[in-house]
DNA sequence: GATGAATGAGTTTTCATTCAT
DNA sequence: AATGAATGAAAACTCATTCAT
């Protein structure tokens, strides 16, 4: 069936075509019209690969989630524990120029998010999805017996998902701030100090 | 004579007219007729009071900075230092409905600052004295010596302003999740873990 | 395959619509609506064919000198010289309804170009073109021996070309004081009195 | 009565700031409001001045004519006929910035006069004045024999109107084209041309 | 399937005018 | 008398969507 994955390949090539609208222009001017010149099709024929704008936009959100998704599955965790734990955490961190165009996209759907039914939906799966990795990550190093007894395992979650997020806000808004090397250093720097019963280094 | 009016008064009335618009529809849906229909005066008599859309939503936006400023400027400080800056942090977190409202409307300008010039300015503005606020709060816990030693304090005003950016973002997208306790025992965790020598606990 | 539509001359009813609005009610009155309206057409489906009001105003009075130009260039100059010019100049002059039309027109945009730049370019555009008709006028003249010698050619152009645009602008302020045979007698008068030497004579 | 002197000086303050948006902005842009910003006024005091927009450009309009009028009043005209006559001539021409402007802001109002019955009353008052002074000019010149015999007395007023009228346009709108030099250039070549027989010469 | 014409509702902004003070 | 607040209408322009071809 070659024709479906035409139509699929298009439909992503729409949604890339959305996001430079984003970016360039924000949300608001993502418009049917801005987003069919920037993908340089007719206004028509857009008509085909999506039936009306929130369909576009959902599916250009979930264009972001999906591509974050795929690059973690794709990692190689066969390194020191702690090292894996820094690889899931770095790979939602704007640190490249394609990460940082999905952070701005995806800071931008966040906010829509917030009044948009739609797309908060898409928001709350996604922030779920994350919040699971999160954990994942503290419970590892939990039971690994890296981190020291007493912690409060929630509360790590919470404050580990948080760091990451107000990171990738900070870095959105001040990437001349937060280059690649300072965000890595700031997580290898949360990690030490959640771990210092670790028995191998973030080696840097 | 003209007709009586205090102007700033009604600025700050219409401010939050849009304020109520942004938090139940949006900043798309934050237009002129919208927000003036909230603010029950016609589109035309809100221009003698704002010359232009632009200019009514970043005097909005500002206005959410001067609320949490002069929160934060008449706090009472005259407790342990620990506690102090721990008062600090919680005025921008939003543990009441009406910061939750201030949070939620910033949130949303913090997005279209991404690509409107004119907001961008004051975000980074804002950004600037908060990252300022955030560094008085480690030198200060680490010229007390309530630090350890060996701890970079660069990293942690950006780890500490990162949790709590963090943090906000999830409580605003997921209040439920995250009540006025949960936020405090998140920013108590932390300046405990940062602060192992204190001589002063965080009653609870 | 999209609906047929002749683009060109869609363009040149919805700027006779143009004319007929600026005539009955003037330029201030050829709002985008008011056009549409006079063409029979949605506002909307107006911008397939002209993206702006400048730029449908602009298309209006290229219009205007178009129709001139293109009357002069399917003149029939096989007649004696004198009379060659004669029908020339005429061809400028409102001495029928249609031209009256033009004329009106023409000259509302003249005064619009005074302060609004996009047009100023095209008046100044078709000012040269007709200067360089009268000059061709006075040139052929003096080089056929009809004038007296110590005719100043600059001044005969700058006078001619005076003396037509300000017979338009009194015929169309006052068309009843300037019917066509009117119009006619100025300017067979004003190419005799410069032509004394000439063997044609302006059969009337 | 000194308040009625105050009254009538500054309606001429408004109406010369009208002129002043006339030239700058064009007569679309002469609102109201821009005008009583230009004449540092309030919108609410210009009331006691003019009753409604209309009345006040009727008013600036009115008021080029009677400038015109009064400078032709304050002529001295014991010189001889034929530079008399060309004496009243140049004063209805652009040979200074003050006459420019008017000459502008009187092209403005014609166009506007074309299709504002207000203003066309006032524009066929004045027409007819200024018909009466060439008229007036061209008798004289003919009572004197300065003129040959065979002239057409009609012909030549309108020609002479004409002549002028298309001179003030050409030079408003082509003002680096038309310095004074150059008008006072083409109407004594035509004065010359008109006056064969004169015993006077238009010294220069 | 693909295109672009068409539409009507939406946007911001400017405006003349009225009115309370 | 003088001011500026208030209003509703009208302006240009953008938009998502429908539809004929």
């Amino acid at each position: 069936m070659p024709k479906i994955v035409d139509h699929a390949k298009q439909k992503e090539l729409v949604a890339e075509a959305a996001w430079r609208v984003i970016r360039r222009e924000g949300l608001q001017h993502a418009s049917v019209r801005n987003i069919a010149e920037e993908a340089k099709l007719s206004v028509g024929s857009m008509r085909h690969y999506f039936g009306s704008q929130s369909e576009l936009l959902a599916y250009s959100m979930q264009l972001v989630s999906d591509r974050c998704s795929s690059r973690i599955r794709r990692l190689d965790l066969n390194v020191p524990p702690l090292e894996g734990m820094k690889k899931l955490i770095m790979e939602t961190l704007p640190d490249t120029d394609e990460k940082r165009a999905e952070s701005e996209v995806w800071m931008a759907f966040t906010a829509q998010a917030l009044t948009d039914p739609s797309l908060k939906e898409l928001a709350h799966k996604v922030y779920g999805h994350l919040r699971y990795m999160f954990e994942h990550v503290i419970t590892q190093l939990s039971s690994l017996g890296y981190m020291s007894g007493d912690l409060d395992i929630e509360i790590e979650i919470q404050r580990l998902y948080a760091l990451v997020d107000g990171l990738v806000l900070h870095a959105v808004l001040n990437p001349e701030s937060y280059p690649a090397s300072r965000l890595e250093a700031v997580i290898d720097y949360h990690l030490r100090s959640l771990c210092p019963n670790s028995p191998d280094s973030l080696a840097k």
